[in-house]
DNA sequence: CTGTTAGCGCCTTCAC
DNA sequence: GTGAAGGCGCTAACAG
């Protein structure tokens, strides 16, 4: 910066108030700053700025996978938010490992974001310390925890899956089978889980028609092994359910090799609204949850926090519960 | 770390030891500064750490797109090949614009990386400047630059696409068809389309059965609109590829719908070996491309690299050819 | 194995 | 609108 300040014969100082978007610089003096940096190849340290700002100009999102559009959409949403803000969204990825998100949120906290973005509500207590210890703002997302850190951007995942096979009951199933992931690496299917045993507990129809097996992520081949495993064990089954629209539609092509008729012999749900729901033959009953939706409305909250608390207030925490609809296809 | 100091009763300097993997601390004053620090929730500020050892501790990468297992499959790679060397991996997506590739190079410089990644060779000339002025390594994937900015680690588009014209052209089919992009914003997908139209002119076939519509990302919609126009078109097409498997995928629904028979009428091939490719009825011939293995060899290329830049040396720059696999199944 | 000194590159604060 | 002084929190270098 000394080097871009002699150049342009002016002080350090000067060219760092030309290099932000509202210093007070006149515009001949800035008009020769940038010149000179340009000419110089300088890319500024934000590394430095930071220390003596106390602004990092990032705020951190953990998301438990990159490749699910569910999930990179929240991501795009929570950029979109993010635009006018000036600050950086930098995320990181989870696997769905708990202990891996501890370690990544700390790494992240030593670079001092001004925001931290979670999702679910199930952290380890570690995490929840560190998080709470931090000084910035929390928002988690795509869960409504009952105990929660401080800020929330979801929905009830027991609750959309609950409603689901509520209504598969009005379209006449009467033996519902549900397809998921073993272990509780995947909170949200956990709770989806959840709400499928609540609802047919609630309607009277038979219980234990579960497959549950395979770490999360829970993929399409999961789909096509569990729905195989599903009719071996309780071949009068009507209709399953499944833990998202991948696996959902793995379970649609298992039949289709085996030449069970979809819907016919059995009608398949799946949960997310994937693209590939809406473009295969047949097309997949699901729930869409507003991705990017859950992405803009915490994003945005995040940034409020953020410029209240670099006003030295506080903004009190918030709960914002985001719609969720089902969708009814060629599935069902 | 002056606070956790005092508590332990050591200096600011002997904290900052015991925090360090390989920091010279005796056992027991180390346990006694750990207990310090855990007891005051102590999280150390990595930003004064950059500043004073020069050293970051994160590589930068720039991917066209996080929803897509292809790029996130590298950067599993990458993190994979970075576990060991300590440095954390900060991701970055363009969503296929260069202006957008250029302005997160910028930020991502400004904290000051130890090494960037960057998916293809075709970049603005002011990132090239950028990246060639930065002083760090840099590393190309996904395609194999005439005028690489340093390392390479890819492979030819227009050969992978070209092999897969040739083989259907052994399996007999005569009118082939090219499914793609317009636009050049996705030029991984413009080296295909021109090493479709290589093959075509080399085996002789008739010319011009090329639908290009819509920007990148092309998604299953794509496939599907652009499958009804090639048919509407060139009805007597026998074989179509895609840029992607993603819109061969929606191809083949389409023909499941409209009743064309997939291969019977038409043979529908795609790119990337994506999930959908394995899973979907029929399964979808395709070409592999091992992303993992491009994330996993761009990462340890760029470790060396960064090992030699520590050491004041300089590594020169190196060329990785990865191989690519024409996956034949059902729809061919 | 531990401590002292100095400085990383920028921005806050105050002065003019 | 511009400049000077000082310090952000840590680590390199050197001393013991």
């Amino acid at each position: 910066m000394t080097d871009v300040a002699k150049r342009a014969g002016v002080s350090a100082m000067t060219v760092s108030r030309a290099l932000k978007a509202d210093g007070a610089v006149s515009d001949k003096t800035r008009l020769r700053i940038l010149k000179a940096v340009d000419e110089l190849g300088y890319v500024l340290d934000q590394t430095a700025g930071t220390l003596s700002s106390k602004r990092s100009g990032f705020v951190a999102a953990l998301i438990p996978s990159l490749n699910n559009s569910n999930f990179s959409d929240t991501a795009r949403g929570m950029e979109r938010a993010l635009e006018q803000s000036g600050l950086q969204l930098l995320l990181g990825a989870t696997d769905y490992v708990q202990e891996k998100e501890e370690r990544l949120a700390e790494a992240m906290l030593r670079r001092r974001p001004e925001g931290i973005i979670v999702t679910g509500g199930d952290h380890s207590p570690k995490l929840r310390r560190l998080l709470q210890g931090a000084g910035v703002p929390v928002v988690e997302t795509w869960d409504l925890p009952t105990d929660p850190i401080e800020h929330v951007v979801g929905f009830s995942n027991v609750g959309a899956m609950r409603a689901l096979v509520h209504r598969l009951y009005q379209l006449g199933y009467r033996e519902i089978g549900f397809l998921g992931g073993a272990g509780l690496r995947d909170t949200r299917g956990a709770a989806r889980r959840a709400g499928y045993e609540a609802a047919v507990a609630e309607l009277g129809l038979p219980l234990g028609r579960v497959i549950a097996f395979g770490e999360a992520p829970i993929s399409m081949d999961h789909g096509s092994i569990a729905m195989t495993q599903m009719m071996a064990h309780w071949p009068g089954v009507d209709a399953v359910v499944c833990v998202s629209d991948l696996s959902a539609f793995g379970a649609m092509t298992e039949c289709q090799r085996r030449g069970w008729a979809v819907p016919g012999q059995i009608a398949i749900a799946g949960f997310g609204d994937f693209e590939v729901a809406r473009c295969c033959h047949p097309r997949l009953t699901t729930v869409s949850v507003d991705p990017m939706g859950i992405g803009m409305a915490a994003g945005a909250l995040l940034w409020r926090s953020i410029e209240a608390m670099r006003a030295g207030a506080r903004l009190a925490a918030e709960q914002h519960p985001i719609p969720y609809q089902i969708i009814e296809r060629e599935t069902t």
